[in-house]
DNA sequence: GATTCTCTCAACTAATTAGTTAACTGGCTC
DNA sequence: GAGCCAGTTAACTAATTAGTTGAGAGAATC
């Protein structure tokens, strides 16, 4: 299946909304873990870790290397590289809006804010 | 309302997982507009735009400054640069996680991935 | 003051999500 | 091969979400 950047970054950004998961990639920095090594400081059961882990992996955001009966976790930072631009891009235009705001707060009420 | 920074992360990344929302996002750069304006080349609804700008000032990505009837956004990148933060705190492990997987693909099959 | 314009809110629907428990598959180990 | 271990899948529940339409509050205009 291929993902446009779009939605790409719609499954990243929604994979990182959850602390759950943001904890998962945490813990990977650095480390290959199995699944229950995962789930194991985590406050939910094994058959809801491995639902995250799912979709982490559906987002791109981890790798899973099967080995026997151990699944192998690993990170992969691709697609957060993306989100990383998306956002470093939006704030390329912050400084410029600072000083939209400050004209605005500067100007007369009733003034136009562009 | 205080929120603390891992729940931030969360209402953050879940208003940038949205495409309508980034779309929006992308619009209010550089210049401030009326939720009538965000709300024109949109393919949905005002009451649904509206409730996309909640959801965008809730996560304090936007601000809004009522006028009258009219009521400018403008952008706010505070949760943006926290969000930028994260993912780039877990890219600085993301090298050393590369040579963990290169070890491991040049490792005999059976040997631990650690 | 009647109308129009801007925007929100209420009520509803359909889809998705995070979690549960229970059952199952496949690999390892006595 | 009997039993255990690692992990996924199925079936279900409760909560959230993105959208709709319709009504309503307030401000501007004629």
């Amino acid at each position: 299946m291929v993902k446009d950047c779009e939605s790409q970054l719609d499954t990243t950004f929604a994979a990182l909304a959850d602390p759950t998961r943001r904890a998962i990639l945490l813990r990977l920095r650095g480390q290959s873990l199995r699944v229950t090594e995962v789930a194991e400081p985590l406050p939910i059961s094994l058959a809801a870790t491995s639902k995250h882990v799912k979709v982490l992996e559906r987002a791109g955001l981890i790798t899973r290397t099967v080995r026997g009966r151990d699944h192998w976790l690993t990170l992969n930072a691709g697609p957060l590289a993306k989100a990383a631009e998306w956002i470093s891009a939006q704030q390329r235009f912050w400084e410029a809006n600072l000083s939209v705001l400050s004209s605005f707060l500067g100007e007369p009420a009733g003034g136009r804010l562009e």
